[in-house]
DNA sequence: TTATTAAATAAGAATAATTATCATTGCCGA
DNA sequence: TCGGCAATGATAATTATTCTTATTTAATAA
């Protein structure tokens, strides 16, 4: 409960910073993608809300989404899938895929970002210059959700 | 040419191999994807099509493209777009994204491939089998196609 | 070479996800 | 409290992809 409220704070102030405007949408949105913990689509979240906001519009989700993701609030999270994903774990991290499923886990190594990092401080790429390294990893889960 | 000539010497058989038929569409599709080196969408390999071969059917594209990926004879790309992209490059590689525009390119890094692998012998992930790593590399191309 | 047959294709309709439009609403600083 | 402007709702439009069905064709065997 408290950590909930906190979220929210930190999450109303964040909306400002962006000079974005706090709405009961955007604050249901963001809850919704918080609470649905398997990188939800949108079409997801649309339906976790119809519960307890049955009129927000689905235009609407896919807007917020956007600012969200514009804004860094939210990332994005690539698939082979032709269907939009959101992931609202902001830390540098990569994702787990299972091959059989479509559940994807965030996978956080502090370790590994190390050895990233290094190893390409000592082996530039020719004609690019870094900004961002994730893993996809994909495999079978042993534990089913 | 004479590569050309021995790419669909090899890819006739490997149709084969796997019982589909060699059509004259399933040939220009691949090439397609081989002469398009920027990871094509359907669209792009539809629009390349259709000077040498007008009356290729969209629909066959798609289906064209859905059966080398099941037969491995192309991967799909992952990106955050709803859009998908194909790749002809079969070998275990990475790829780099631009942030700014929609190129992707392959990188290949036998070296980092074994350090991910050991990586990973010593530190197995709780309740995951890897089956395959793939690295998205976010950044900056220095020289423009 | 020809006939057979299962597989592949063309054309276009259908679907699903997403985006655009625009009139109305409501957040927030003055 | 009020006014401006960003945000929203409702719905139409668009885009990428899949489906359907009649027709064609590649591969195989006689």
């Amino acid at each position: 409960m408290f950590s909930k409220i906190k979220m929210n704070l930190n999450f109303r102030d964040k909306l400002k910073e962006k000079g974005l405007k706090v709405t009961p949408q955007r604050v249901a949105i963001f809850e919704a993608v918080i609470a649905l913990d398997n990188h939800p689509t949108a079409d997801d979240i649309i339906a976790f809300i119809k519960t307890n906001h049955p009129n927000i519009s689905v235009g609407t989700v896919y807007k917020v989404l956007d600012t969200y993701v514009e804004n860094k609030l939210l990332y994005k999270v690539k698939t082979e899938k032709d269907i939009m994903r959101y992931d609202p774990h902001l830390d540098n991290h990569h994702h787990l895929y299972c091959s059989e499923t479509e559940r994807i886990e965030d996978f956080e190594d502090e370790k590994l970002n190390e050895i990233l990092n290094d190893y390409f401080k000592n082996h530039q790429i020719k004609n690019f210059k870094i900004q961002d390294i994730k893993l996809q990893i994909t495999g079978k889960f042993n534990n089913y959700k």
